[in-house]
DNA sequence: TCACATTTGTACGTATGTATC
DNA sequence: AGATACATACGTACAAATGTG
C-alpha cells in the first residue's frame, strides 16, 4: 500500500490515503481516524512517519487532534 | 539555558531563543543560524527537537532552509 | 479518589538519502 | 572524493490528557 521505492515519501503517501478516506466520506466529520497504534499495525510505518502524515492533514485543516482522545475529522467549510 | 523541568517544551524554548537572536539582529537577514550539529553541541538537544524548533521559525516565516546549505534568516517584511 | 487502558505529545538516538560546496 | 547540511525514516521511552471502572 505504501511504496517505499518511489520518489514520494511514505508520510506523504499516507497523508494522501487518509485525505482520500476523509474527503470521500469514508471517515465522516466528527469521527476519529485510526489511532497511531492502528496505523502502525496497518501500514508498518514508524510513529514519527505517522505523526508527520497526520501533521499534514492538520495543516490542511482536515483534522484536529484531542490529546487522550484521538484525531478527529473536522466539519468541512460550508460550500458555496 | 534550556529548562527541562518547566512546562514549556525545550523545542519551544529554543525557538524563542533563536527568534530573539534573529529579531534582535544578532543573526541578521541573509545569515544562517547555527547548524543542527552546532545547536546539538550548544544545547544538548536531539535532532528531532532541534528540527522542531527550526520548524517553528519556518512557520513564522523568520527563516528558510536551503538544502545542503543551512537555515537562513529571511528579510523582514518592510515596515509601515 | 484511585487505578488502569488508550491516545497524543514530546524527546532522544541513529541511519540513510539527497543536495551543495 | 570528501565535508557539510537538511529531509526522511525507524526504534524507543516517558509525560500528559481523557475515559472507564
Amino acid at each position: 500500500m505504501i511504496d517505499r521505492e518511489g520518489p514520494v515519501p511514505p508520510y506523504q503517501q499516507l497523508a494522501a490515503v487518509l485525505r482520500q478516506r476523509i474527503v470521500s466520506g469514508q471517515i465522516p466529520p466528527g469521527r476519529a481516524i485510526p489511532s497511531l497504534v492502528e496505523l502502525e499495525q496497518e501500514y508498518g510505518l514508524a510513529r514519527d512517519t505517522l505523526r508527520k502524515a497526520v501533521a499534514v492533514l492538520k495543516d490542511e485543516g482536515l483534522v484536529e487532534t484531542v490529546k487522550g482522545m484521538g484525531v478527529y475529522v473536522r466539519q468541512p467549510p460550508a460550500e458555496g
